[in-house]
RNA sequence: GGCCCGUUCGUCUAGCGGUUUAGGACAUCGCCCUCUCAAGGCGAAGAUCACCGGUUCGAAUCCGGUACGGGCUACCA
């Protein structure tokens, strides 16, 4: 609600299909949808595939599979169409070279015929003299227009550059995370908006795109910070008004390095093939970077789309934290309806380990194992650790060695086998519930003379084979009364 | 080399000149609950707000410089 309605916000999100999309674009993707959506705006996605050696349809599938994985729901753009596409960089050839063209014409861009030998020994000799400015000499930007027209006609190769003015004075970029950053147009290129191969460059064809889309408020990583005062230079040679910039710092690894390969998980399908939920993984990257009060940690995407608001968001660069995420991972998980769990937690991830198809018991069953299980779980595949016991046949249960001399191979630890046994064979198959069960176990504490732990463990690491389990009623239920009195009977001989 | 950005507990952050003995969350540790493990509840420890100067009655908050980290300076995006 304090977002100002500027009625018509457009952002864009535009990666470009050289990889998979990785946490940090995955970031700045979240913070332009919750943008738009905070504002009313649309949300565009659109394809900068205009280097074409990196970019493949492949990776592009790979990026909508994450967007949509995501639940980051685009208004224009790939599939979804809209009035100012193609949403494809390559598709859209046709109008950067009309506009660098419309350019030279006008006399705001230039052809440039230097070599890239040239270049670099330009360069070189800029810094062998230590000049301040090492970037281009402007050698053809005085060359007379139908000279170098006639140049250009006779096939000679060439780039297009694009003429900063000499009066521009300092060039202020409006950033909503920044402020005010100023520049001295002084120190700017006449950079390459065209290339010799007639491809457009980035810093050109991205301007070109968000004038021609209407974008007003570009939200992309720090790392383009620098190169603004540039495009804005395109913008006025354009005549398009230029948007408002916010620039979201990036996001490290543990070791406050760039994130990479050896920080582990970096693709966003890394993370939902790690079982992480959606909209956990969304609430923790919306976190990185942003907060709306300082105080919540929990924040469902539905407050994230209404509050989003780009003064709130951090200037410096953001470190990966694995465990937090962790954290609110279980915080969605333990939130889930049980029927919910089952359905789209247990179920799948028992099918996936091999254990169980869905109907090997009835529901009443899965939903008692979603009741012991999902509070343990801070990841959609703790459960198939948590269900191993209820797996294994009961020959090949493995039991812990630490916990078998701790509980088993104790004093009493056969006594109290052998009362479970008598008080639990009293229960039929159809009393075999948690209650029933733990009203019968319930008193032999006391009539042994033992401490609850004492003769509650024994069991537990009978039939579990490890000395953590949720309830024992739960256990045992779950086990099954055969089992559960075979593996008692069995442990006896460890005991 | 030049230009630009950043710097509050281990980590993510709140803070926008006095309400601050710098608040919350994760992680850590302790206690409670308890048949175990989780979950949950309570609590502890943890930040001289990078450093140095300045402005001000008063600065984490404003200004300058330094250090460290990062980005751009490409016919990459």
């Amino acid at each position: 609600m304090t977002n100002t309605n500027d009625a018509q916000v457009r952002v864009r999100f535009a990666p470009s299909p050289t990889g998979k999309l990785h946490v940090g674009g995955a970031r700045t993707a979240i913070y332009n949808w919750a943008f738009a959506r905070a504002t009313g705006g649309t949300f565009i996605l659109r394809i900068d595939d205009t280097d074409p050696t990196r970019s493949t349809e492949e990776n592009t599938q790979v990026i909508l599979r994450a967007m949509r994985w995501l639940g980051l729901d685009w208004d224009e753009g790939p599939e979804a169409g809209g009035d100012y596409g193609p949403y494809f960089q390559t598709e859209r050839l046709g109008l950067y070279r009309e506009a660098a063209e419309r350019l030279v014409a006008e006399g705001r861009a230039y052809y440039c015929f230097c070599t890239p030998e040239q270049l670099a020994a330009d360069r070189e000799a800029a810094k062998e003299r230590n000049d301040t400015f090492q970037g281009y000499q402007r050698t053809c930007r005085d060359i007379d227009a139908s000279e170098a027209q006639a140049r250009v006609d006779a096939g000679e190769p060439h780039t297009i550059r694009i003429k900063v003015p000499d009066d521009r004075g300092d060039v202020v970029v409006r950033d909503a995370v920044h402020g005010e950053v100023t520049f001295n147009a002084r120190e700017l290129d006449d950079f390459i908006i065209f290339r010799s191969d007639g491809t457009p460059t980035y810093n050109f064809a991205t301007v070109v795109d968000d004038a021609l889309m209407g974008i007003t408020h570009v939200i992309r990583g720090d790392d383009h910070l620098s190169n603004t005062p540039r495009q804005v230079i395109v913008y006025e040679a354009l005549g398009a008004p230029t948007p408002t910039f916010a620039h979201i710092s990036m996001i490290l690894g543990a070791d406050g390095k760039k994130l990479s390969k050896r920080h582990g998980a970096t693709s966003v399908e890394e993370y939902r093939d790690a079982g992480y939920l959606s909209d956990a993984f969304v609430n923790y990257l919306a976190l990185l970077g942003w907060a709306p009060d300082g105080e919540s940690t929990v924040i469902p995407r539905k407050r994230i789309a209404r509050e989003f608001s780009l003064d709130h968001v951090s200037k410096n660069p953001a470190i990966m934290d694995p465990k937090k995420l962790d954290f609110i991972n279980g915080e969605y998980l333990h939130a889930m309806d049980d029927g919910d769990f089952t359905r789209e937690i247990l179920l799948p991830e028992l099918a996936a380990a091999g254990f169980d198809d869905g109907n090997t018991h009835d529901e009443a069953w899965y939903l008692l194992a979603t009741e012991a299980f999902k509070p343990r779980c801070t990841l959609s595949r703790d459960v198939v650790n948590q269900a191993r016991y209820l797996y294994t046949s009961d020959e090949e249960l493995a039991y812990d060695e630490k916990a078998v001399k701790k509980w088993l191979a104790k004093q009493g630890a056969r006594d109290a086998l052998e009362a479970a046994s008598e008080a639990l064979t009293t229960l039929g198959e159809a009393d075999w519930n948690p209650t029933a069960i733990e009203e019968v176990l319930d008193p032999l504490p006391e009539r042994l003379g033992m401490g609850k732990g004492r003769v509650f463990q024994p069991i537990r690491v009978a039939c579990v084979g490890g000395a953590a389990s949720p309830g024992i009623g739960e256990t045992l239920t779950l086990l099954g009364r055969e089992h559960a009195l075979t593996r008692i009977d069995q442990a006896k001989s460890l005991a």
